[in-house]
DNA sequence: ATCCGCATAGCAAACGTTTACTACACCATA
DNA sequence: TATGGTGTAGTAAACGTTTGCTATGCGGAT
């Protein structure tokens, strides 16, 4: 813009005190170095007075934190992780720090993009939803070196700090519940699996289906084509419209579906709605995260929870904590899944697990 | 962390190539100062051998551009701006800006905290949401001397380049197409009106009425108490509950309700829904800004389009044509509403509109 | 032969801090 | 009286760039 009015520095302040910029610095930067009560007091008022701010660059220049932590998630245009960011945000806020909110759309080149980006800019930290536990993923983060916490994807490692979710047990809570309650030709409609969490997630669902002595079918697995996730929210909403069509096409319609994640759910359903299929009459539908928008769709979506505002919270408390040295806080949390129960599901006869000595 | 590898300076790339950090800078700086074809490959060659990458805060203490956008918002976890933050995101990567995302929550000492921060940051430029038109934030705007785009909140100004939407034809479209469809008493269900851009498009509303000949009813502006955003993505939704249940509570019942927004006609429908009143059959029920998930929910949401993407993508373009000092753009920009026909409006007998000449 | 402009390059100051080092006065201890 | 600690303050270097100024050599115009 036209003229800078020229930021007052600790240069003028310590003229106007009559100190050397040594002992203005001493005292505007909270140091432990002791100076007199009487001259600290006036420069507080004449750094007050001229409206002073200390130049964060010049700060940074000598090596001081940046006071900016990296979000690093897949898209900020999914509810589910705009939600998240706002508890990172409301955690940062708190503490001074400043988030730097990256979406990585699911593709490497993007994320190390972003990465390089915030070395660059030597943030204080990164947050980082892992999408792929590749190898060259996990040696660049390692030899970064800042301080990183690792969330909602979960990979546990003895390398990072991290707030992870038992999607193991949240794909076996949802099959469970369905079994439960009289489904046995259960479909899974899914994105690639190539998320770590994601894998787990079907692991549960898979081992479900063993404990409760139902078998398998090949069929009952339904994953969309597309690689990667697009910038608009609805991506998964349309991913499940297909994800329905596809199912629709098999010659044997499944009792129960359970979808990746809540947004394909609602995609499923509506579909399903659109060619007069009942949800949940006809078919059950079993969603997984818990977003806001679960109970306000009709039906209202029975799903598994997954704690949005305490990942993001915990992680970031996590992670201030590690850049503010603190020593006594817990390295890794694991979250539990928790199930919602709504309208989706439809319940028939209560089915009980099969015991061991039974088989 | 432990040992910090020290990053290779433009000193070690002088010292490597037997020239001056002058010369060095000149080259990598992308100054257009000459330098010799011969000297400036070679420095070139050297600075991607030692993967030289320039240190910002040094750049910046010389006064250079930051490179950030800071850009404020009601709320992240609102869908309406996650999604506009996700297109302000993508054309800020294409230019190699980076965005930093500010909730506002609609408190004026947290935009005022924000705006602190940006100041201090340098940031390039501003992406701002203006909630009120209080001389106090307009005239902070005004002596932060740096690039300023408004958005979103239509506030035209000579002071500023805008983003506009025309909030008051918004208001009268939806309002004409109820009456057009046979409904006559009409509730407008809004949060507080202190926004301008509420205060416009109730204005069309009233407009709208006032053109067909139907008196407006006090009671029919029914108003929530809440005055803050909460943190939380269902705010509105809730709020649209709230809504539904005072007008309820009313002794008659309006044919059809025009809310402030999508989120908070979901909560009216939703209210309605577990109170055994059906939309559209029992009232009709229109939203605003079309989100995405206005089509997911059901019966899906007629609304008025409120451009988003559009608005992020020309907003974020225009104030990078500032930032980086072009001429020849728009400095102000008008989006128009869209009516998006779906299925929460009962379709009576149409009505026209009473010509001048009939009153 | 002189002067000028131009291409090229280096020197060193400057941006605004922080901090290692030095200085010195004062007081307590041996 | 010498010794040393402690409280307080200043000097100047350093962080990694950019850039105004100066310098040199060279070709062309006068």
């Amino acid at each position: 813009m036209a003229d800078k009015p020229k930021k007052t520095t600790i240069l003028d302040i310590a003229a106007i005190a009559n100190v050397s910029t040594a002992t203005v610095s001493r005292v505007l930067s909270n140091s432990d170095y002791p100076v007199k009560q009487e001259v600290r007091e006036q420069i507080l008022a004449i750094a007050k007075d001229l409206a002073y701010s200390p130049n964060l660059f010049s700060r940074m220049l000598k090596g001081a934190d940046s006071k900016e932590i990296g979000v690093i998630i897949p898209s900020v245009a999914n509810p589910f992780y705009s939600q998240l960011v706002a508890s990172v945000e409301g955690v940062c806020i708190k503490h001074d720090y400043v988030p730097i909110i990256c979406s990585s759309y699911n593709t490497p080149e993007l994320q190390l993009k972003h990465i390089e980006m915030l070395k660059q800019r030597c943030v204080s930290g990164i947050l980082i939803s892992v999408l792929t536990t590749d190898d060259e993923v996990i040696n660049q983060l390692k030899e970064l070196d800042t301080n990183i916490v690792l969330f909602d994807q979960t990979f546990e490692s003895k390398d990072f700090d991290s707030v992870n979710f038992d999607f193991y047990k949240a794909g076996y809570m949802a099959t469970e519940y369905l079994v439960q309650n009289g489904h046995r030709n259960i479909a899974f409609a899914t994105a690639p699996l190539e998320r770590r969490s994601r894998k787990l997630f079907y692991k549960g669902y898979r081992k479900a289906l063993e404990d409760y002595g139902i078998e398998f079918e090949v069929t009952n697995l339904v994953v969309s084509k597309v690689e990667n996730d697009a910038i608009t929210t609805d991506f998964h909403y349309q991913n499940g419209k297909n994800l329905a069509k596809m199912i629709l096409e098999k010659e044997k319609l499944p009792d129960a579906i359970i979808a990746i994640n809540d947004m394909t759910a609602f995609g499923i359903i509506n579909f399903f709605e659109a060619n007069e299929i009942v949800v949940p009459a006809d078919i059950s539908v079993m969603g997984f995260d818990n977003i806001p928008f679960s109970e306000m769709i009709s039906p209202s979506l029975t799903t598994i929870e997954q704690p949005i505002n305490l990942t993001g919270r915990l992680a970031t408390e996590m992670l201030i904590n590690k850049i503010e040295q603190k020593t006594d806080y817990e390295r890794t949390v694991k979250l539990e899944p928790k199930l919602i129960e709504r309208k989706s599901v439809r319940k028939k006869n209560k089915i009980l697990r099969k015991e061991k000595n039974d088989l």
